[in-house]
RNA sequence: GGAGGGAUGGCAGAGUGGUCUAUUGCGGCGGUCUUGAAAACCGUUGGCCGUGAGGCCCGCAGGUUCGAAUCCUGCUCCCUCCGCCA
């Protein structure tokens, strides 16, 4: 949620910060609203003082033997008005709100309009892998290797499913360790939240009101709005964590990590290219979270990164870094690094790692302040999040960043002990 | 799932239609005293809206009334007991 206060006194900016992303927004409506709101506002304070002070009036000039009716018919009609205006006030705060919520927030001062053809890759590590033969690629290699079974995911789940087994699953959870080891000893504290999650947590997000079909709602009991949801990421419950809060200067900035599985629908996004675990309906993933106060959420963001691909060093995968554009910017984000790994059968990128600052945009829509103590004063804080990492996309690129000619599989060293191998071999 | 009880400030806990401005205690913060600390004493102590005067907030939403923490209705959550259960 943007500040309204910014729209109501520098309109033009906003349009033109928000242009950088493509989306075109006329505030005319917007502040004849919040005029018409602040009016109301004063008038019903104004009724409401006077209400206050006449029905305070009316026991002492009934004790003094005075005739009160006229005053209470005259305040029968102040209560009257009052209802009125604060019904009209409801409404209009009600259009207010439902225009806001659907704001995006502004992309940051560096970061550069347009959309994903105008990200920057910023830096490299590593090279493509040189194969002296034509590389499979990972549905093929994990197939033949056991780790994953697609037909029999498809049989659990439907389409967009699959299931590891094996060394597949060892490798997978060899992952999830890794990379809860990591976090653990870069100062985060680890969470295992909910994996469903009521309506408030996906608006505090940003994921609702405007990307509510991009996940998959519960059906709520007969009669009842239950509007419970599966999480489309564990950074939906970690903003939650203190939605409504008030936290202490001196304990930020709050770091924390979470293991969920992450359950998105991906209505109509299938594409050829992406067919075995590059997209799908559920797939594991571990998140980084901090709360921080403004001026140190840049930093933040930065370290995050860094932690982010100082992972993937560890796992001796070849990736790149990249600044996106401000279109390609999830919506509830000011400014985003994507850390994405080179899939050598795609001959592409692909991202493994959004490492985001949010700025003060879901601290916003769920109330999470700090009390700065040189002021005194409530703030916002600020909140960033980053993969770290989607370990569904990992494994592909593991397998084919270490394939060998005759079909076999280094096992990156850091996951030696948890596969139990050096070397994955064709089963059969 | 059944039965009962409850929701008031950081916590505990009064207040059942209008004298207060929602008692009081604890905790927190500041001070006095002290070599330092404790104790004692004094002061202070939330959120939201509004340029401001001021207004709103006693779980949430409605209603009754000149006036609601208090009365009425609906909802949510919590606790206790029973049942079921990984």
């Amino acid at each position: 949620m943007l500040d309204i206060k910014l729209i109501r006194e520098n309109a033009d900016e906003v349009a033109r910060a928000l242009a950088k992303r493509g989306e075109t927004v006329d505030f005319a409506e917007l502040l004849v609203w919040d005029k018409e709101r602040r009016e109301c506002i004063g008038r019903v304070t104004e009724l409401r003082a006077r209400r206050k002070t006449v029905s305070a009036d009316i026991p002492k000039l009934k004790k003094a033997g005075k005739d009160t009716a006229a005053l209470q018919a005259e305040m029968k009609t102040v209560g009257e008005t009052i209802k009125n205006l604060e019904g009209r006030l409801a409404e209009v705060e009600a259009r207010i709100d439902a225009f806001m919520a659907m704001l995006p927030n502004l992309p940051a001062e560096d970061v550069v309009p347009g959309g994903k053809e105008h990200n920057a890759v910023v830096r490299t590590f590593g090279a493509p892998p040189a194969f002296d033969f034509e590389p499979r690629n990972h549905v093929d290699l994990v197939t033949r290797l056991g780790l994953v079974d697609y037909e029999r995911g498809v049989k659990l789940g439907g389409n967009g499913f699959w299931l590891y087994r094996d060394d597949g699953a060892r490798m997978e959870w060899g992952l999830l360790n890794y990379f809860v080891e990591r976090h653990l000893a870069a100062g985060y504290e680890f969470i295992l939240p909910p994996h469903i999650l009521i309506h408030q947590c996906g608006y505090t997000a940003g994921q609702f009101p405007k990307f509510k079909d991009d996940v998959f709602h519960l059906q709520g009991e007969e009669g009842k709005d239950a509007r419970h949801f599966l999480l489309p990421t564990a950074e939906t419950a970690l903003i939650n964590l203190h939605r409504d809060e008030i936290l202490k200067e001196d304990r930020l900035p709050l770091k924390y990590f979470a293991y969920t599985p992450c359950y998105r629908k991906e209505a109509g996004s299938y594409r050829a290219g992406e067919r075995g675990m590059i997209r799908g309906h559920q797939f594991n993933k571990v998140e980084i979270f901090q709360y921080t106060r403004p001026e140190d959420s840049a930093a933040a963001l930065e370290e995050m990164v860094a932690h982010a691909e100082s992972l993937m060093q560890g796992l001796g995968l070849h990736y790149r870094v990249s600044k996106l554009a401000a279109a390609d910017c999830g919506a509830s984000m000011a400014k985003t690094y994507d850390v994405e790994v080179w899939i050598p059968s795609m001959k592409e990128y692909k991202e493994v790692s959004s490492a985001s600052n949010a700025h003060d945009f879901q601290a916003r829509r769920g109330a999470i302040r700090f009390r700065r103590a040189a002021t005194g004063q409530n703030e916002l804080v600020h909140t960033l999040n980053a993969s770290g990492l989607a370990t569904s996309r990992l494994l592909p690129a593991i397998v084919e960043q270490g394939q060998r000619k005759d079909g076999s599989v280094v096992v990156p060293e850091a996951l030696r002990a948890a596969v139990g191998k050096e070397i994955l071999r064709p089963v059969q």
